[in-house]
RNA sequence: CGGAGUAUAGCGCAGUCUGGUAGCGUACCAUGUUCGGAACGUGGGGGUCGCAGGUUCGAAUCCUGCUACUCCGACCA
């Protein structure tokens, strides 16, 4: 699993930083990526993504990747239109209502831009699997969608276009059916925990998908879209360690972390909230949501004629799920709960680059030298570095770099330079540490390869 | 989809009421002095004033229509 080393000098990249926030932006999230150059609005609720921001979206599809291959699913990649007749299989063509855009080609064959890959999916299965030994199996693949939301806002939060992990499982019955949930639950809950967050399984509507038993993982945060109540002791609850046996029983871990009570709003039982949670304990706030996992059981490939053959010889329709994580929205969301006055603090391991090497007089030469010679080794010692060797004044460079949200920066002046000394200033505590220059890529090592938690 | 707004330089805004050569800040280019928290001086480039019609000698400004975007609500990864 490699990680992505693109180191960059900012005088070869591209970032757009704003000093003033373009005033369509309402919440912190969206402000916060428009200035620090990691999207443009192209329309509304299509943004482009620019390098800084790509960046980061990629290092959470990697993220993701892995942790979805460590509960064994496989991935693949669907295209964004589908057919319409297949959607008219599943009924779904005349239900999903106008949030499906809808297009028609030049022999005026109706398609759709795929707002999720049920369908899709199952045709896929349906065609090449027939027998119970090639179960289980989980499908997935990180794709575009678009939903026509009446109302787009909050920038990536709430696009019409939205870069969407979903995996698809694909089970004999249903007991095995909720073995490959619970594998998804875990990974989840492992997933939002490598990129910072603290998110939180929560019982859910199951919605237009359909399905009788469905969590939503939130981030709580207080420009959330929805109303959270749930038991303190979730926050602080330990993550599943990367050695954990998928192919075991996950069912303890999924009944720990569901034992105390949570629930959005549209599912809050209050009584049952007041009862089983004592008031110390209890947590009404409002949260984002990131993800969300079903199990629908047979509805797809009942009418869609998805079944194999057991071994018992009878045929049978196999039980599914889809689990969900959306990543354009990840990426406010990580900045929700990531931020102070100054901008972004990125979590180590979502950050688009690890360290920020500050040149704070490129016209000195011994300065510049350093500098050479410190972007070099950082680069060797396989950290993920931005260089700013731009011509500009001190400040500009700490509010840049305070902006994009850099976890480290390194700190080089001419002062400095010349007496063998650089600077190290943690971004997320503000936290200076002068230290002799000859050890400044070993400190930086040691302190952010932990941070990566991509070893937990 | 109901309600409310906005549209003038990349970004933030003034000018519109009361029609008369399109402005400020910032960003950008050149140049000099600066250089540890978004430096300063001097000079410079950039706008069919969202679009289409109309009124007028003359429209950013008045009138009509359209479009785009934003906010509030109902809906949603």
């Amino acid at each position: 699993m490699s990680r992505s080393q693109e180191n960059m000098r900012l005088t070869d990249y591209f970032l757009p930083v704003l000093k003033e926030v373009p005033k369509e932006a309402e919440i912190v999230s969206h402000r916060l990526m428009l200035r620090a150059g990691m999207v443009r609005q192209q329309a509304a609720g299509l943004y482009a993504w620019l390098p800084l921001g790509y960046k980061v979206l990629r290092k959470i599809q990697a993220i993701i990747e892995e942790e979805q291959a460590r509960a064994g699913a496989v991935e693949m990649l669907m295209p964004t239109l589908q057919s319409a007749d297949l959607w008219r299989e599943s009924g779904r063509y005349d239900d999903y209502g106008k949030e499906m855009l809808r297009i028609t080609d030049r022999h005026d064959r109706d398609l759709l831009f795929g707002p999720t890959n049920e369908e899709m999916i199952t045709d896929i299965f349906r065609s090449f699997v027939h027998s119970y030994k090639q179960l289980p199996l989980n499908l997935y693949h990180i794709q575009w969608k678009f939903r026509d939301e009446i109302r787009p806002r909050f920038g990536t939060m709430r696009s019409r276009e939205f870069l969407m992990k979903d995996a698809y499982s694909f089970d004999l019955d249903k007991d095995r059916a909720e073995e490959a949930y619970r594998r998804m639950f875990v990974a989840y809950l492992r997933t939002y925990y490598r990129m910072g967050l603290t998110a939180i399984p929560m019982q859910a509507e199951t919605g237009p998908i359909g399905g009788d038993l469905s969590h939503e993982f939130i981030v709580l945060a207080d420009t959330g879209e929805s109303g959270v109540f749930c038991h303190r002791d979730l926050l602080d609850k330990p993550i599943p360690p990367r050695d954990t046996d998928y192919k075991g029983d996950l069912s303890p871990i999924v009944k720990d972390w569901t034992s105390l009570y949570a629930a959005t709003e549209d599912m809050i039982d209050m009584e049952r909230f007041e009862r089983e949670v004592p008031e110390d304990k209890r947590i009404a706030a409002r949260g984002i949501e990131v993800g969300q996992i079903f199990y629908f059981g047979t509805k797809y490939s009942k009418v869609m004629g998805a079944s194999v053959m057991g071994p018992d010889g009878k045929e049978a329709f196999v039980h599914s799920g889809s689990y969900g994580i959306g990543l354009t929205r990840l990426v406010p969301a990580i900045i929700e709960a990531c931020h102070d006055d100054d901008g972004i603090v990125w979590p180590v391991s979502v950050a688009p680059f690890e360290v920020a090497l500050l040149n704070l007089k490129v016209s000195d030469a011994q300065c510049s030298s350093v500098c050479e010679d410190l972007y070099a080794g950082l680069q060797k010692a396989g950290l993920d570095v931005l260089y700013d060797d731009r011509q500009d004044g001190a400040g500009a460079k700490f509010a840049s770099a305070d902006l994009i949200g850099i976890p480290y920066q390194l700190v080089v002046g001419p002062r400095g330079a010349k007496a063998g000394e650089v600077e190290i200033k943690n971004r997320k505590s503000g936290e200076r540490t002068t230290l002799p220059l000859d050890r400044a890529i070993q400190t930086l090592k040691d302190w952010i390869e932990p941070e990566r938690r991509d070893r937990i």
